[in-house]
This record gives C-alpha cells, structure tokens and sequence, in this order.
DNA sequence: ATATAATTAGTGAATGTTCACTCTGCAAAG
DNA sequence: CTTTGCAGAGTGAACATTCACTAATTATAT
C-alpha cells in the first residue's frame, strides 16, 4: 500500500506544486512542467507514466503527509476543544506552507478528469473525516459541544465552513493570512458548537 | 445592464446546461455544443462572439433567474426562521430542476478561464449574500439567531455548509433527494443558530 | 406588384495552437 | 555492455476560431 517515491519524482511533485499555486491547474500541463524542471518533456516520462499518475501521487503524497501530520499533532490528553483547535490549526499552517495543495484537492476540473484520482481526493476528504469524528463524538459525549444535531451534520457543517474559507482565500490569491483569519473562523465555529 | 437574448441563444445555454449535466465543464466543447444543437460548430458564432461569451451569458442568465426568485419567494411578513428557510428551498428546488448551474457555479475549471468569468460568478455569490444578510441581521436583532458570533461569520458558516451540500449532490452524480437531505442540513443548522 | 438589395442563419473546409505522449539516439555511470 | 537520464524531433488528436460561400427570408425602391 505504501508508495514509495525518488528523488527525482519528488522534485517534479514539488515542481507540479509551484505550477499549481502561480498557474492553476489550466497550467499544469507536461511542457510547463518540463519547462520549471529545466528538461525536456520526454524525460518527465522516464519518471512517470501518464500525468495522471503525477497527479495522484501528488494527491497521494498530500494524504499521507496529512495522516502523519494529524497523528502527531493531537495528543490524547488534550481536551476535544484544544483538538479541534489545534487540528485546524495543523491545517491552516500547512495549507500556507503549501498553498498548490489548495488548488488540488479543491479543483473539481481535477474530479472530472478520471475516477483514479476523484478516489484520491476522496481518500483525503476522508482522512480528514476520520480524524475530525472522535474530537466531535468525544466533545459530545462529554456535553461541551451541543447534542441538538448529530455528529455527521456538525462535521458536515464544520467541514463547509473550513472549505469555503480555504476558497475564499484561493481566490484572494493566497492574499491574506490564512491563519490569522483561519483562527477567527474556529474561535466562531466553537462559539457556536459548544454547549453554553 | 439587462442583458437582451435570442431565442436562439436561449436554446444554446440550455444545451451548455445538459451537457455540463452530463459531461461536465470539459465535455463543453463547441464540437459537443455544436452536435447537441444539430448544427455546425461555425453557426454557434453567428450567435456568440465566443465560447466565454456562452459561458457568461450562462452565468448571468443564473444570476437574473436566482435575484427574481429571491425577491419573489420572500415575503416580508414572514418571521426570519421562514425568510431561512424558504430562501434555501427555494434554491434547492432550483438546482434540482437545473442541475447543470451546480455544475457551471461550483466549477473552479471555469475560475480559471477568464476574469470576466471570475466575475460573473463572484456576483452569483454576492446576490445570495445580498438576500441572506438581511435575513441574519433581523433575526439577529430579535434575538431569534444567536448574537455570539457576527453575521459575516453566521453567513460564512451557511454559505459554506451549503456549498458543501453541493458539492457532495454533484459527485454522488445528483443521485440522492437534494430536496430532503437540504432540507436535513437547514433544519441542523437552525437549530445550531438559533437562540435556545 | 415586382425587381433588387440586404440581412440572417446556416455549411464545410481550413487555420494555428496546444495537448499528452512516443520514437530514436546519445552520453555517462555502474 | 547495459541501465539510467536525458534531448530533439515528431505524432495525432482536440481545441476554439475564421474563412468563403449559399439558401432563405425580409426590406426597400420602382
């Protein structure tokens, strides 16, 4: 399961990356590529098979990176409040030290191009999921986040919230300070979740 | 500022919807439009200077359609929960009639393609906020929402949580009751807004 | 009323550009 | 002497758009 990954594709990932973030996705195409690697296009074949497969362990490598990330991020003594807090946190940090990530998992025009890589974006939606449902079940359970709606409608709701932020600022141009403005929207998201 | 259309025109913006519906933003070729209308590709430019003309005319076409069912779906005498209530069913209704706009909104290929675009669909979002913050604020005021957060903040919580409805309708292929699980997801979060 | 001019809505072929991808060959490293 | 890493040139397909031309309708002048 596990994917393991060369230098050199590591290299043409970070380089996808950067096309992503000044480009959009109209401009990740195998000559601009070749192009911010300084060789030939050909030679991105030696690497690769198909850009799709550049895409998707690109996705990959984002899914992983954000299943370690969570893990160490949030330790067990912490309370369902400080986890959230510093989940989002995590996020919004690494989402500013990788801004062409925003691009990709929130670019549909990738969904459409084959079902390999919508089951990659789901993977990472759900990787989110999972590590979002304990802190929500737990605050619950011990009534210091509200019980008026379930679990999945408040993720639901949590998970709009946060993506419609990271739009926001997609389209700001990565302008203004996802963290700063990330930490208002969590301090009014708990505001409204938490149990008076 | 109205925008005058052909009847011809009309029939153009109804087949870029079916296909975006079926196909996608990348199915929307003037080859697949073309086929879709029976004609050649040269006589959709006896119509439409360009492809982003269609798309434009599309999307301003949605905002004309969405600002008369917002100004007629509401009436004043109703309590701000109702104003809430009808104004999102209302839209999902819409969408469910036309799925194809789900399509052509929630599209960031299209955010790419041009400024002028970029425009036209910022203004889509600015005519629901238009109607929503009134809504937020009155209920607000009569202590019926929940004055611990702003109404930005209410209003980036809704917005958001409804783009997300969205966006799970079009990859689930808009196989599941758009109306009922809205429905579900404004009953979730009135509750979460409103003042116990 | 009729000849003529202009407009409208279409065709089919062709344009130039971009795309992902392939083939052949060559230099260096193991 | 074979694998690896690359270059260069090239391929066919898809793309939006433009071209010259035509048939049908409509407006105008006689």
């Amino acid at each position: 399961m596990t994917i393991t990954i060369s230098d050199r594709q590591f290299e043409i990932i970070e380089a996808a990356g950067k096309i992503l973030t000044t480009f959009g996705i109209s401009g990740l195409t195998i000559k601009n590529l070749a192009k911010e690697m300084k060789f030939s296009e050909s030679a991105l074949y030696r690497h690769f098979t198909s850009k799709e497969e550049i895409i998707i362990v690109l996705l990959e490598y984002l899914a992983k990176n954000m299943e370690e990330r969570y893990t160490t991020a949030i330790s067990i003594e912490q309370s369902p409040e400080d986890k959230f807090i510093t989940l989002f946190q995590n996020q919004f940090s690494f989402f500013n030290e990788n801004p062409h990530f925003v691009v990709a998992v929130f670019s549909d025009g990738l969904l459409e191009e084959s079902i390999r890589i919508n089951e990659v974006m789901m993977k990472i939606m759900n990787v989110k999921i999972k590590h979002l449902l304990p802190i929500i079940s737990e605050g619950q359970q011990k009534k210091i986040f509200t019980n008026s709606i379930t679990s999945d409608e408040l993720i639901h709701i949590v998970m709009g919230t946060f993506r419609l932020q990271m739009f926001k600022w997609r389209i700001a141009n990565f302008q203004f300070d996802i963290s700063r403005n990330g930490d208002n929207m969590i301090q009014a998201l708990l505001t409204l979740i938490k149990n008076k």
